[in-house]
This record gives structure tokens, C-alpha cells and sequence, in this order.
DNA sequence: TCTGGGGTCCTACAGCCA
DNA sequence: TCTGTGGCTGTAGGACCC
């Protein structure tokens, strides 16, 4: 007879399986800037930058519509307006996104506490202790940030956070995925690797290179030879993610580490004053978030990125932490002499990097 | 010709020190 | 005393995410 204090130690496949739910509101900026202007829906419509699309700037979201003309996310505005001259332009309100993400966030709350914020369009909810079938949890959780927000959401269910990722992403608009045992092989495998979380367009490259195309390919791979093409961690990361592997915990709560401002010149600017003005203003708005947070920086760094596109960073550890706007301007200023400026500046940014909490 | 802004994490490397 | 090694810290840059 075995007792309790007999038992061996829980070793990870013997833990209790986790349900972890991921939530993606469905173009979500252009979701809701429809609801407020509904004689929009069905035309397309292209949310990003200033709204103007003859200014410097990139697209955020599109519709369903606009990206029928190839308009995708992360296109400059003056592209997607090629592509697309009759596309209506408006601007991000991130103020208006913000009061709907929270909505949202608030109905998952209500299912479980244990919520990770992924951004103002998604979180994950760990439902694992939560009463019911997978799919009646996110079905009525679907119908209630309908009823609250008039907008829809896809969700993915699976034992971890990366599966439930992708499971999210596998029925768009509207969906609902519930990935169970023998769905990796089937549903996950014979996907491109781009999908896995973590993989962009370099390591497809990459990968590619090396004859690999799909998940089932890299998880043919030993771990070994991916440690060796790509380092310790990250070949570990490939490995474990390509076989479905993922023990990362929800994170409920977080401290900030930098806070930045950065800003891309209208125009490319030679102008040494001018470059210096938008120097000291960068870090005065750092500075005054930096004080609105309650938080001091213990290093300050710069950002230029000039006209062809090559970017700079300098950084600067400082003698003791601060939020003082002279100090963080002094030292970002002392990283700009440490930069050759031998051709027009395209963008700025300051940012202040090991912050703590004061008191 | 074009390529935002705000983040996180990782890697590589140089200098210092034991 | 010289040299090699390995850890730590600071710095720069890359990749990725929303």
C-alpha cells in the first residue's frame, strides 16, 4: 500500500492536463471603428497612421474588403493606397480600442481569474479548474462579448499556450477550435512553420534553407542539429514547439522594463538643431511617464535610424536611477555624440531601460 | 520607392576581474 | 610573474510580437 508521503515527486506528464484558452478579437481596430460609423460595413477600409495616407505611416488593420486588394497589415499607407485608391483611410484611436479591449478582458474574467493580457486584441485564460465542456465555456463566452461589444472573437482551446495559440488561428473570423489528442499530427504538422508563434520571416528563411517547410518537417529534425544551427535556447525552442511542447504559466501580472518614444521624421532631416529639439522633446515625454508611473530608470538609450534604414542604438548605464528629465536628456544626449550623424536622420527614439518601482 | 510605434527576449562580444 | 579560463557586466544589435 502506497501512502500519500510515499509518492513520487510530479513530474510534468503526470500533472493534471491544463485547458488553456486563447481569445483574437477579429480585426479588431476595423471591427470597431465599424461599429461607429456603420455606413462603412462592407466597403473597404484601411485603419493606420495618421489616417492620411499621403503621410509616413503603416497599416494596422484592414477589412475583410480592402484586403481583397492585397492591402495587408504593415504596409505603408501610400502602397495600400495604390493598391487600393477607392479604400477609406481613418486614423488609430487607441483610446477607443482601449475601452473595448477592457470589455472584453472582463467578460474572460468572469469565466477565470487567471488571465494573461497579450495585447489590446487577445489574452489567454487558463480554464482548467472552470466546470464544463471546452466548447460550452467558449461558446458562451463568444455570445457574451457579442452581446456586450457587438464584436466577434476566435478562440483556441489545448492543453498549453502555444497549441491554443495556433488553435485560434486555424478558424478565422468567428471561430472556435478545440485541440485534443492526435490533433497534432493531423491539424498542426502539415502547416508552414511561420505559424508557430515565435517564427518569423528569418528563421522561415532559415529553415527553408535547410529544406524544412511545414511543422511535421522541423519536428523531424533531431534537437540536436537545430541546437547547432541555431543555438542553444532557440533550438530547443523549435524542437519543443514544432512537438506541441509548451509548460510556460500564465502570467498574470507584470512590471514595465523600458518605456520609449520614438517618432519617424515626415520628411528626412539633416537639420543637427532640428534633430537635437526632437532629441530633448522625446525625452522630456519619456521622463514625464516615466514620473507618471512612479517609476525611475537605471539606463537611458537612443535610437536612429537613418534614411537608408540602418539603425543605431546607443545606450548609457547611469550612476543612479532617476525619472529627472535633465538627467535622462543629459544622458541621451551623450549617446548622440557617440553616433556618426553622416546622413539624414529618417527616426529618433529615447528610452529609459531598467526601471524599478520607487518606494 | 517603400518600410510605425511600443514592447520583450536572446545572442554576441568586449572589458574587467578572480 | 605570466597565461589561460571562465564568470559577470555593459553594450549593440537582431528577431519577434501586437
Amino acid at each position: 500500500m502506497t501512502g500519500l508521503f510515499d509518492a513520487e515527486p510530479v513530474r510534468a506528464q503526470d500533472a493534471p492536463r491544463r485547458r488553456i484558452l486563447h481569445l483574437d478579437m477579429d480585426a479588431f481596430f476595423a471591427a470597431v471603428e465599424l461599429l461607429r460609423r456603420p455606413e462603412l460595413r462592407g466597403k473597404p477600409v484601411v485603419i493606420g497612421g495618421s489616417g492620411d495616407p499621403t503621410r509616413r505611416g503603416v497599416v494596422s488593420t484592414a477589412t475583410y474588403e480592402a484586403r481583397a486588394f492585397g492591402v495587408r497589415s504593415g504596409m505603408p499607407l501610400r502602397t495600400a493606397a495604390k493598391l487600393c485608391p477607392a479604400c477609406v483611410f481613418l486614423p488609430v484611436d487607441f483610446a477607443e480600442y482601449r475601452r473595448y479591449s477592457a470589455i472584453f478582458k472582463q467578460a474572460m474574467r468572469a469565466v477565470s481569474p487567471v488571465l494573461e493580457d497579450r495585447g489590446i486584441d487577445e489574452a489567454f485564460l487558463d480554464i482548467t479548474d472552470v466546470r464544463g465542456e471546452p466548447e460550452e465555456i467558449a461558446a458562451s463566452l463568444k455570445e457574451r462579448i457579442l452581446a456586450e461589444t457587438g464584436l466577434t472573437c476566435s478562440i483556441g482551446i489545448a492543453p498549453n499556450k502555444l497549441l491554443a495559440k495556433m488553435a485560434s488561428e486555424l478558424d478565422k473570423p468567428d471561430g472556435l477550435t478545440v485541440l485534443g489528442p492526435g490533433d497534432l499530427e493531423r491539424r498542426i504538422w502539415p502547416l508552414g512553420v511561420r505559424k508557430v508563434p515565435g517564427i518569423g520571416p528569418k528563421t522561415e528563411a532559415r529553415l527553408a534553407a535547410l529544406g524544412i517547410r511545414t511543422i511535421g518537417e522541423l519536428a523531424a529534425v533531431p534537437m540536436e542539429r537545430l541546437q547547432a544551427a541555431f543555438g542553444r535556447a532557440y533550438g530547443r525552442f523549435l524542437h519543443e514547439a514544432s512537438h506541441g511542447i509548451d509548460e510556460e504559466p500564465l502570467v498574470t501580472h507584470w512590471e514595465p522594463k523600458q518605456r520609449s518614444r520614438e517618432t519617424t521624421f515626415q520628411e528626412d532631416v539633416g537639420d543637427r538643431s532640428e534633430i537635437a529639439r526632437t532629441l530633448a522633446a522625446l525625452a522630456r515625454e519619456v521622463a514625464a511617464e516615466l514620473a507618471e508611473e512612479g517609476c525611475v530608470a537605471r539606463s537611458v538609450g537612443i535610437k536612429v535610424r537613418f534614411a537608408d534604414f540602418e539603425t543605431h542604438t546607443r545606450e548609457k548605464k547611469l550612476a543612479a536611477p532617476t525619472a529627472a528629465e535633465a538627467e535622462i536628456r543629459k544622458a541621451a544626449f551623450e549617446c548622440l555624440g557617440r553616433i556618426r550623424l553622416d546622413r539624414r536622420v529618417r527616426l529618433l527614439g529615447v528610452r529609459a531601460g531598467d526601471l524599478s518601482r520607487i518606494g
